[in-house]
DNA sequence: CCGTCTACGTA
DNA sequence: CGTACGTAGACGGA
């Protein structure tokens, strides 16, 4: 078997914008697919081989290496696997460039992220190197260059060479340590994992590759629509506002301000604010518990650390005289050539005086959990819970200011982000990352295409359109894929007993908790995350919701045996193994006073999300993938994955066809299980097929199960 | 300038 | 004690 190192040095593209307040932000495009980007260097080294060749492709000083393409292409087709760390983006580059290969690899970031089972560690190179004690020879002069903007193409040749065969050199030592590591006892069951992942990249670069088609008159249309109704709410806001306030500057996008607008007070010593109320985050950044507070200490508490703030009054700075600044002269009498801020109004020209009035719209907040770090948290669902007990012009106010802040948020980062990212090509390649979440589902970035509006309602899925005159937008989803993973995995006979007779689970959630009490109905679509809490752990919230919880866990009693059994298996092994050979680490897992599983929501959350999105679907998604490369003879482009569906763009005149291969692609997880996983993956699913002329007007076409 | 906080959205 | 993400803007301390 031959093993060849590879990587890539590749010119980049900054691009900088002007977002709205002015700001010029950038990013850096990395890819293969601006059209300004080139490839600059090759190099490769087999292992087993003391040093490795170095080829220039496109350098400003030097001379392209001479056959460099005939000899990558040669040790290309020599090699049995292809080694590299963040391989994708080696790949990417190499089938851009007109090379070729599509065998065996071994990504060492994607083993190492597996190796991690779950834990956050850097998985930059440099940090291999240390944590593996392999050699890291280069002397790391690129960094200086590339902060300031000069990339590889404009380096010192010899820079570049060094530094590229250290990269090479580095990554063939840390392979080999990384093999051998894998290989040990403890190990060798992530193996499988390691080529699975290795395998869904080359589907990953092709959606990658393809990327989405965006109609940018669509596009200006639909931001147009947003501009015009942000500036009427800001209107009609900042006037509702300024009427409680006096003469106050509103300013609308800051918390602080909204929070002391909306609740009257303002907090005296943030600091002190947060360790009073308990106001921590944990290292991963999630809330820890609050300080518990009965009522009564609750409110004094707020009354010591926070004052009420009062409307005010506007007049010229009494200081300065409304000029902003006060005189100051030099020793010898002749005047400085900027004076200085004044000390009053900095600066401002005028003074806002508090009269007696009290300001704002004088919301209370129901306990510590309606603070936040700055002052009282401002976000849409809090502030609902907070409506009913609130006036009219406050309701009013809080209701248009939750529709002003979404579309703050449609704009700036979503059709912002889109226009921003997509080349001149027309098209959006957003990355698909596979070694950033812990569970081994995939991120996306570049913009974030996994966190659209979802469904029928968000205009911006219109500007997504066909590439081809006359093609289609097809989307496929597997339904209740969670669910029956879940289902799966515990073993549960009347989960399995609910799927078979048709049941929707969601549905069923929606019945439960309507039932309960005359508090308003929720949809089946508000039910779903109350499917899920129990699901993965949760057991907080309404009377209502606690007790469907508690019914769901009675209900689907080998779900919550299961639940006990993963704590088990955490608690003795300090891990949980997954059917497919993926793990997951809980080195801190021990049974607290009062018989809690420290990190519980995590043992029981992980297994279900990642065996369903992060083993399965990439499964399903290979497998469409092999299916569609095995057509030569179709146009039609896989585009993105988005958790547990595939959106493919097809070309007119292949509907039928792509919907009988990604429908047969994604149910085909009896075999894919089998040959990645050697596992027997036997449970019903279903996949949903729905096709249309953008990512916005969808009709369902096709239900299918397995 | 950079990290923290808040808020938006998804599966 | 639902979990997993990415992005943008405001703010405050270096």
């Amino acid at each position: 078997m031959r093993y060849l190192v590879l990587d890539v040095e590749n010119s980049v593209t900054h691009h900088e914008y002007t977002n709205r307040n002015g700001d010029i932000k950038k990013h850096i495009d990395m890819g293969p697919y601006g059209p300004k980007n080139y490839l600059v260097s090759v190099g490769f080294q087999w292992v087993g081989d003391e040093e490795g060749s170095y080829f220039c492709i496109k350098h400003n000083e030097q001379q392209p290496t001479l056959s460099a393409r005939e000899s990558i292409q040669f040790a290309l087709d020599q090699c049995d696997v292809l080694i590299g760390h963040n391989l994708k983006h080696d790949l990417k580059w190499l089938h851009e460039c007109g090379f070729t290969y599509d065998g065996p690899t071994h990504c060492t970031q994607i083993a190492e992220f597996v190796l991690l089972r779950g834990r956050k560690a850097s998985l930059k190179l440099k940090s291999l190197a240390e944590k593996y004690k392999v050699s890291d020879k280069k002397i790391d002069l690129t960094e200086g260059y590339l902060a300031d903007g000069v990339g590889f193409e404009a380096m010192p040749w010899d820079i570049v060479e060094e530094y590229g065969r250290g990269d090479v050199n580095t990554t063939t030592e840390l392979y080999i340590a990384q093999r051998d590591t894998i290989d040990e006892d403890d190990n060798k069951g992530l193996w499988p994992t390691v080529r699975m992942m290795n395998a869904f990249m080359y589907a990953i670069i092709e959606m990658e590759k393809n990327g989405i088609s965006v109609d940018f008159d669509e596009l200006g249309k639909i931001k147009a629509d947003y501009i015009k109704e942000h500036a009427q709410l800001q209107r009609e806001l900042t006037e509702m506002a300024q009427a409680v306030i006096g003469d106050t500057p509103v300013r609308l996008t800051s918390n602080d301000f909204l929070s002391e607008l909306l609740f009257s007070r303002k907090v005296t010593d943030k600091n002190k604010w947060k360790e009073v109320f308990g106001i921590r985050k944990d290292h991963r950044g999630k809330d820890l518990p609050r300080t518990r507070m009965k009522n009564k200490p609750f409110n004094v508490a707020l009354q010591r650390n926070s004052t009420v703030t009062k409307r005010t009054v506007v007049e010229a700075c009494p200081i300065c005289d409304g000029a902003g600044t006060l005189p100051k002269f030099k020793k010898d009498g002749s005047p400085y050539k900027k004076f200085p801020k004044c000390t009053r109004c900095l600066g401002e020209t005028v003074v806002y005086t508090p009269t007696h009035k009290v300001a704002g719209f004088k919301l209370k907040p129901t306990d510590v959990n309606d603070l936040a770090a700055h002052g009282f948290a401002t976000n849409t669902d809090k502030l609902e819970r907070l409506l009913h007990n609130a006036k009219d012009e406050a309701r009013l106010f809080i209701e248009k200011y939750a529709r002003y802040n979404a579309v703050s948020s449609y704009i700036s980062t979503f059709v912002e982000g889109i226009e921003r990212y997509t080349g001149g090509d027309g098209i959006l390649h957003t990355s698909l990352n596979q070694t950033i979440a812990s569970t081994g589902r995939l991120s996306s970035s570049g913009p974030n295409l996994h966190n659209q509006p979802r469904g029928n309602t968000f205009p911006v899925r219109r500007a997504f359109v066909s590439r081809f005159d006359g093609g289609k937008m097809l989307k496929a989803d597997y339904g209740q894929l969670e669910f029956r993973g879940a289902g799966y995995l515990s073993g549960c006979t009347i989960v399995r007993g609910d799927i078979d007779n048709g049941v929707d689970v969601h549905s069923y959630t929606r019945d439960t908790i309507n039932a309960y009490d005359n508090e308003p109905d929720i949809t089946r679509q508000d039910a779903k995350s109350d499917t899920f809490k129990p699901l993965y752990g949760g057991m907080s919230g309404s009377p209502r919701q606690v007790n469907y919880y508690k019914s769901f866990l009675a209900k689907y009693s080998g779900v919550t045996a299961w639940h006990e059994k993963l704590k088990t298996e955490a608690l003795t092994t300090k891990r949980v193994v997954l059917p497919s050979g993926r793990e997951y680490a809980f080195p801190g897992a021990q049974r607290l006073q009062g018989g809690y599983v420290k990190g519980t929501t995590q043992i029981v959350n992980w297994p279900v999300q990642g065996f369903a999105t992060g083993d399965l679907v990439p499964l399903g998604v290979l497998s469409v993938y092999r299916k569609m490369k095995a057509r030569t003879d179709l146009k039609s482009v896989m585009m993105i994955t988005v958790h547990d569906d595939l959106e493919i763009d097809v070309y007119p005149g292949e509907e039928e066809e792509v919907t009988k291969i990604i429908t047969e692609g994604l149910l085909d997880l009896n075999a894919m299980c089998m040959e990645f996983y050697n596992l027997d993956f036997k449970y019903p699913l279903e996949v949903e097929v729905s096709i249309g002329p953008n990512l916005l007007d969808q009709d369902t076409i096709a239900t299918e199960h397995n």
